[in-house]
DNA sequence: CAAACGATTGTTCACGAGTACAACAGAAGG
DNA sequence: CCTTCTGTTGTACTCGTGAACAATCGTTTG
């Protein structure tokens, strides 16, 4: 691997003037015979700068920490993508930090954030967001943008209208003629969990229809809380015609274990779900799903963080663009008489 | 951010003391006294080693670089789950970077090998794999693990018994009395496309049955070009009564398509897929499928590339534990008389 | 009691890039 | 002919860590 001084020696010359050249600012002044000399001796030798002598020196990594629950989820994967891209359009790299198998002493966070290895964080803390973790993160003095979570005093945010795509996946269904709807949201505590619960609450006011609590299930986001959400309404003595359920991958659970107990979709109950993955169009019954812009807010949140980055600027941000869009599938239907 | 000297000054000795206390090394000799005056100091600062500065002195940074076609599939995510926990287990980090988006004059490539961010790459190209990047990696002199792929004349390899799992596809399709059996490849430049035909095509010699030209399509790996292999084999006159499919997410393309067609799965078509992600659970019918150690061949080739950075050893291994398995749904079945 | 030794700690330099400053050349002006 | 300026290039130090080497101390031994 070349470095600075190898091409120095090749062209003749001193080690800051092939630097000068080649960071090629405004202000240098560099005679054009030794600029050219200079540049054809680093195409020569394949020169590239040194990451880490560059990072030493600037204190800039040039790369942003991606902490995110688990990364065996189509939304995640989504997200992803559009925090990649717009990183790579940064000259930025992206290092993924998975919280999925937290409980053997996770020292990963504390080393991704703790050592200088990244300009900065994003953070999706899923369900089970530990206010150990949360600390490590915000005390760092990074700069941090929480993804679909409001930080409380650290940093700057993205997030979801969720509370408009609930209110969507709700309406849809008041639309077809259900009255007697169950809701199979994510943790209490989780905060999309709570917005997207008022969503659902909000377009069950507006239609005037009354939930009754028992319907309300709060398990979580993940396929085995889908089915326990699943459960617990089939066991009721009038069980809902139909299931708003607050995540995708939820409700593929819910879609399974309907099948498990017999119960017939959208015949015997209408599913409608949040965000639109591309494992909703090979489920059986293609998923009626609220899409909502996770690539967008994939690029957002990466756009922000280099904005903080760069500038120390943390605003809170709401992606709205493109809208909450519901795609009808066949998983909806109206109720059987 | 405290450094190594703010550690020092705090106890009261020089940064080598600090150094040689903190790095721990078996034969440093430091009295009783200091070694815990300066725990105590670097406690009270909170102090972590700025990993920029070690990576310039050792030249080692800790970090690998994961090159994959794609982040939105289910295949790479098992696979990646498996590197990461490998990686994490030996105090690595990974970097990922996708040529999902290649056409744009990618530069993510040979800037993450050549600016010495990673110690080395584990490289997974999809089916498209061009001359010019498979040189730039192997060029850069950096450690290469390739997945699934087995590099001519550099690094080492490990990759998966693509032979013995479609065999076992190919084989239950015959013992539920198929003869006249579909292949939907990768693309033929793929070698773990060739392998996987050629699995095919020894299960089928070794039933004698024959094997038509019309009905072995390699057109890829992805959900649409499943759809093409189904189109191309439903236009023929005689169409098969079962189709092996070489990868999953194809096979999902397939399903779809066969449903847009109207054609039954498995009544008038049996389908089994290689790859058993938690995809071929939700799609309808559940797939059959040949599960294989994707987890596994994620960390053995993380396992394989600490190896080569560490020892500069580097082989070619054939991950065979757990060994293919057949996992029967309900997309296959006898074939109709 | 002095030399020699071992234990402990400090000084210095290197890693590669970047930058303030110094140094030097040549040209213009007095 | 010398000063001054400008344009160009080199020198030297910085970032934080790590390690070879040097220095210091107290102790043991001849």
């Amino acid at each position: 691997m070349a470095t600075l001084s190898d091409v120095a020696t090749r062209a003749g010359v001193s080690v800051s003037a092939v630097s000068r050249v080649l960071s090629d600012k405004p202000g240098v002044r560099v005679s054009e015979a030794t600029r050219q000399r200079i540049h054809e001796a680093a195409r020569e030798l394949n020169y590239r700068p040194n990451f880490t002598a560059r990072a030493l020196k600037s204190s800039r990594t040039h790369a942003v920490g991606l902490v995110v629950p688990g990364v065996t989820n189509a939304i995640f994967a989504e997200l992803m993508r559009g925090v990649e891209e717009e990183a790579s359009s940064k000259d930025y790299m992206v290092l993924i930090a998975s919280t999925e198998r937290l409980p053997e002493g996770e020292e990963s966070i504390p080393r991704l954030m703790g050592e200088g290895r990244v300009d900065g964080v994003l953070v999706q803390f899923g369900d089970h967001l530990s206010g150990d973790d949360l600390r490590t993160v915000t005390d760092s003095g990074l700069p941090v943008i929480s993804i679909n979570t409001i930080n409380p005093g650290s940093g700057g945010s993205v997030r979801l209208e969720d509370e408009a795509g609930m209110r969507l996946a709700t309406e849809h269904l008041i639309e077809l003629g259900h009255t007697r709807i169950g809701y199979a949201g994510g943790v209490p505590t989780s905060e999309s969990g709570q917005r997207r619960l008022a969503g659902f609450l909000e377009a069950m006011a507006n239609a005037k229809l009354t939930v009754e609590p028992e319907l309300v299930t709060t398990f979580g986001y993940y396929p085995k809380q889908g089915a326990q959400a699943l459960d617990a309404m089939a066991e009721l003595s009038t069980p809902p015609t139909a299931v708003v359920v607050a995540n995708i991958n939820a409700a593929h659970g819910v879609l399974s274990e309907a099948r498990r107990l017999g119960i017939r979709v959208p015949e015997d109950m209408s599913i409608v779900a949040m965000h639109d993955t591309w494992t909703a169009e090979i489920a059986w019954p293609p998923l009626t799903c609220v899409r909502l812009p996770l690539y967008e807010l994939g690029r957002a949140a990466m756009a922000s963080l280099w904005e903080n980055i760069n500038s120390g600027t943390a605003e809170d941000r709401i992606i709205a663009d493109p809208a909450p869009q519901l795609v009808v599938r066949e998983s909806t239907a109206p109720p059987a008489r």
